[in-house]
DNA sequence: AAAATAGTTAAGTGTTGACTTAACTAATTT
DNA sequence: AAATTAGTTAAGTCAACACTTAACTATTTT
């Protein structure tokens, strides 16, 4: 059975990893080299750069060769689309939450009413 | 070495499944039992008890037992913190390109003057 | 041209993850 | 009390992950 994963997938298991979140920190920051993504982290490069390589599967990371030199951008949809998954949860869950707030109280009212 | 997972480690990890995103919006429209999670979801119910504790061990989710049901939430708190976390690289993306586009912006009409 | 820099590929290892089936417990219903 | 329902535990399998080292390719710099 072949793995097909979608995007949410392939987005959230991306920033599930530490070393990838260091790196979309720092590339929220402005565009790096890969030596530059690989400074703070404790691995080899050959880590890195797979790391790097899950990072552009996600699309949330784009990046080119110039020279010997890799620059690497931070990439906005994939981004967006893991917060909007994210906001949507929130905005359900917080309808609710008032529903029943709303409820709550019309029941406090009707008792001082009866 | 132990393997010491952050919160956003596990909060992401579990979002990154696509059956316990499934429960998530679920739940995020009001509480549920667990055979009513497993509906939807082609696997065993010994499957879905594991995404369960997947869940419950990132904080996304909260249960307890009420006779032979097992009644499930959704929690706030893990929510948004991976929220926060993605809400802030956006955000430093934009200033990044809110500065840029006024520097882009300054060039033009420095060119129109000079 | 030689040495150093920046990145890349390949291959191997040990750990987790996502299931499965089988067997079991504890509440309800009938 | 017997059958059903709802969930749980244990154990095993197979694939995916997160690394590693070794060896290699281009591009600069000296």
């Amino acid at each position: 059975m072949p793995n097909q994963s979608t995007s949410l997938d392939l987005t959230f298991q991306a920033l599930a990893d530490p070393a990838r979140r260091k790196m979309l920190e720092r590339l929220s920051r402005g565009p790096a080299a890969v030596s530059e993504l690989a400074l703070p982290l404790t691995m080899s490069l050959p880590a890195v750069l797979q790391h790097l390589t899950v990072l552009e599967t996600a699309g949330l990371v784009t990046s080119a060769k110039t020279g010997r030199v890799r620059t690497c951008q931070i990439a906005g949809p994939a981004l967006a689309e893991a917060l909007g998954w994210l906001d949507a949860r929130r905005a359900e869950w917080e309808a609710r939450f008032d529903r029943l707030e709303a409820y709550l109280n019309e029941l406090k009212e009707g008792d001082s009413n009866g």
